[in-house]
DNA sequence: CATTAAATGCACTACAGTTGCATTCATAAT
DNA sequence: ATTATGAATGCAACTGTAGTGCATTTAATG
């Protein structure tokens, strides 16, 4: 049994042979992935199949949503340890306006925030737009 | 010339009789407006007209645009002094999970990030999720 | 009043997200 | 090994937001 398999096990995942090959995608990207582009990574499968992989993924811990502001969800996969079905894994991501690519930046937590007497804050969601380092270069 | 007709003029845009309703609307309303909830609120107007309003609005300055996590963009009337065209108002916002409204919370700015090295910032967006002041009494 | 540009109205298109239902597949029980 | 069961997948739709092209109307100007 690969790591992969295990993984999915262990967050109570059945690992079919789709649900593998989607973790393996997204584990070499390391950006995150919007469900249109697995959809073109796999032509043969089904956008549908796709989409609710994307969305036991989430329910079960293994990808956390982001919304980077482009309107369309990506995905990433968690790190280890990160909790982030219970909003205590507050980490940053970062969106490129040239290239378009959305980045989680894991060592870089959400600052606390004091908010108005009444509010309660449940869950953040920070995003930074800007150049990333790979295209700051050129 | 009603104080709407002027913040519109100082702005370079036209005070049509449709663009005057929704600059009132959006005042009245202290929360941020999605297209729909605007059109819902002008059932005589075009889509066209109402979209096309609110993207003039942002280009202009009066209105900036939110994306409170829901990927339903909303609007809210810049404050006097705003100039989130610029990016140097990063003001964050609130989305209640109760009753789905998104307010600004003009007082409190988003804190300095520090990026890793390569990664340039022009823009940020910080939304708390939560319970809004008035959910949280009931 | 005529000219001209801006604003609006209408008719679409595109696409992300989502759901219902039939079918296939894998697992466990017989 | 066979069958029963539920999960996973495939197929075919629908929904809602966003956006565009073009004709028409409206308003400002000379």
């Amino acid at each position: 049994m690969t790591d992969i398999e295990k993984t999915l096990e262990n967050k109570s995942v059945r690992p079919t042979a789709m649900r593998i090959l989607i973790y393996k995608y997204m584990a070499e990207k390391e950006i995150a992935v919007a469900l249109t582009d697995i959809e073109n990574a796999f032509e043969k499968a089904e956008r549908t199949t796709l989409y609710r992989t994307l969305k036991t993924f989430e329910e079960k811990g293994i990808v956390h949503q982001i919304d980077d502001g482009t309107n369309i969800s990506k995905f990433a996969l968690c790190e280890p340890g990160c909790n982030c079905e219970l909003d205590q894994d507050l980490h940053l991501h970062f969106h490129c306006s040239n290239c378009d690519k959305t980045v989680c930046l894991t060592e870089h937590k959400i600052p606390h925030i004091n908010l108005p007497t009444g509010y309660i804050a449940e869950d953040a969601n920070l995003v930074i737009k800007g150049i990333c380092d790979t295209c700051s270069q050129h």
